[in-house]
DNA sequence: ATGAAAGCGCTAACAG
DNA sequence: CTGTTAGCGCTTTCAT
């Protein structure tokens, strides 16, 4: 039923081969030939079988993004933004939501392997070291340590501590909290409570670091903000992790009859356009998203192309002031 | 370098129709030749080739979805229960981020065919009705109209509509407005405004639109929404055809000093999980979203298997109140 | 400037 | 229970 190219070389009384260079552009053709090749095609509405192509040793252009999952607006901007710049570039998306769950994940490794993706972009690691080892294509990761030989993609998450630490203490905060995901694995996006902790001692400060757990229900997240705020009223800063929780933060803090920013000041931390847009008012540390982006994908294609990267710089993060830090930010 | 199905059978020392025999699990085979099948498999890390099976007559099992971005917290819920739901299914997910623009919707449909894959999901519809009718692949249109026979899945919007009217007008608001993307095309969900008006009308008040655009950026419906407010002080209820936007009214009815819900009572539309999270206040019209992406599916899968469905009911919506409507909620 | 032929990795009759 | 033989639709030497 559909139109194959042996059909369009019949129509176009030409050779499946004279067919293909045309597709491909390749090789030198007449004028006359290629004219009468583009009306077969069009007469028989042919779409080229990538497939097929493929199999016959072309790339697939295809590229697997695992990420905890699009239902989560941070994920969501940047699978938006790859998504685009990959199609720019010629590459399709076949998306995958781990949530962070090491067998989805696993699967997923082994189905983007047999649907022979030219190269992956992950941020989970829920698999062994060794497991990413031996897939045998190119990956890169955000914000992760995936393997040693894996290249990770990042902003500058120590800096990005530090600037949110410096801007509460100089707030005046004296009693500040760090909100995380979860504190134990070796992770780059660690560098933030390492730094948030080196810029609280350099000020003769303590340290407090709460862990809410990446997979932790939020009205479970709510509760123990809640109870944290209330057992001491002593606390005058927060620094979130990330912007959903500084948003949970914000909310439990006011219901609590809590003045933001007088009484308490809150910073988060990622700065989605989409938390611009909507949440103005959210102090936060700002990751580069466009350039994460193209990063991500320049390295990718770079590894598929076999010119695997030298090491790679992490990206400059940004203040973005806003009210529940201080007052006067317009 | 990859291991092929002739390199198993080499080593399991059988041909290669008996290793596809075991990878499909078809016909009879001897334990004996399984077994040896199996090791041979795992010698030589063996992971099938999607593309040659595809090619010889096998299904992708790859199905497109095609939305307008996944950075919009709404379309990345659906796109990630549809995902979740695809994926427990065996299909695989290509992500189109359609940005409501009509040259790369006609790119992606392009593409989606050259690749094969089984089906396509879509929540746009920039093209005109004919571009869809030529599609040869079966496809499930989310709330669009795309072409009469295209099987539409939405929840009922008029209905949803209504209710939200009804809420308002129960609470005691006189003078209503409703805020829209846009007024013009027959879609499904323009029922929700027509409801409105139908519910204004019952009860002797004047409907009032205001179409906001669906691209527009955010800082400009801010100002449309802020200008609205402020130059008629006889709104008090507001509703809004998604829940962002609902979020906006919210923020600059506050900013202007206007009383939630005392003054001015807002309702909004979707009720994804992150709202219900991160915005509990919100009253809104909740829809049914793993209900809609199971049947989104349910009916994909059926136009794949041949079995066209009949005509389709919307599915069930609910209110969820909220301190924006009324103050004892909880 | 164009064609013939082999083959990518797998499946599917059709034998035996 | 297992093997032989043709392709699926396309690309790609190698000829002409």
């Amino acid at each position: 039923m559909m139109a194959t190219l042996n059909d369009v070389a019949a129509v176009a009384g030409v050779s499946p081969t004279t067919v293909s260079r045309v597709i491909n552009n390749y090789g030198s053709l007449s004028e006359k030939t290629k004219t009468k090749v583009f009306a077969a095609m069009r007469e028989l509405n042919y779409a080229p079988n990538n497939l097929a192509r493929s199999l016959s040793g072309k790339k697939t252009q295809l590229v697997g993004l695992i990420f905890p999952s699009v239902s989560n607006p941070f994920f969501g901007e940047l699978v938006a933004t790859l998504e685009n710049t990959l199609f720019a570039a010629g590459y399709k998306t076949i998306l995958c939501n781990s949530a962070n769950n090491a067998d989805k994940e696993r699967a997923y490794l082994r189905m983007l392997a047999a649907n022979q993706v030219d190269g992956i972009i992950t941020s989970t690691h829920n698999l062994g070291i060794t497991e990413y080892q031996k897939i045998a294509l190119p990956i890169v990761a955000f914000d992760r340590n995936l393997a040693p030989t894996i290249p990770i993609v990042s902003s500058d998450n120590y800096q990005g501590g530090r600037i949110a630490a410096e801007a509460l203490v100089s707030q005046g905060c004296r009693h500040i909290v760090m909100l995380v995901s979860s504190a134990e694995t070796p992770e780059p996006t660690n560098d933030r409570q390492r730094a948030y902790a080196d810029v609280l001692q350099q000020h003769h400060l303590t340290p407090q670091v709460t862990p809410l757990g990446f997979t932790t229900d939020v009205s479970v997240k709510r509760l123990t903000i809640r109870t944290l705020l209330q057992d001491d009223p002593t606390i005058d800063g927060v620094f979130c992790s990330d912007d959903l929780t500084a948003l949970l933060v914000l909310e439990e803090a006011e219901q609590l009859g809590r003045k933001v920013p007088a009484d308490l000041k809150i910073i988060g931390y990622d700065g989605t356009p989409f938390m611009q847009a909507y949440h103005p008012e959210l102090a936060t540390i700002q990751q580069p998203f466009n350039a994460l982006g193209q990063l991500l994908i320049a390295t990718l294609t770079a590894c598929i192309d076999g010119r695997p990267p030298k090491v790679l710089a992490p990206l400059p993060v940004q203040l973005r002031p806003g009210r529940t830090l201080t007052l006067d930010w317009a």
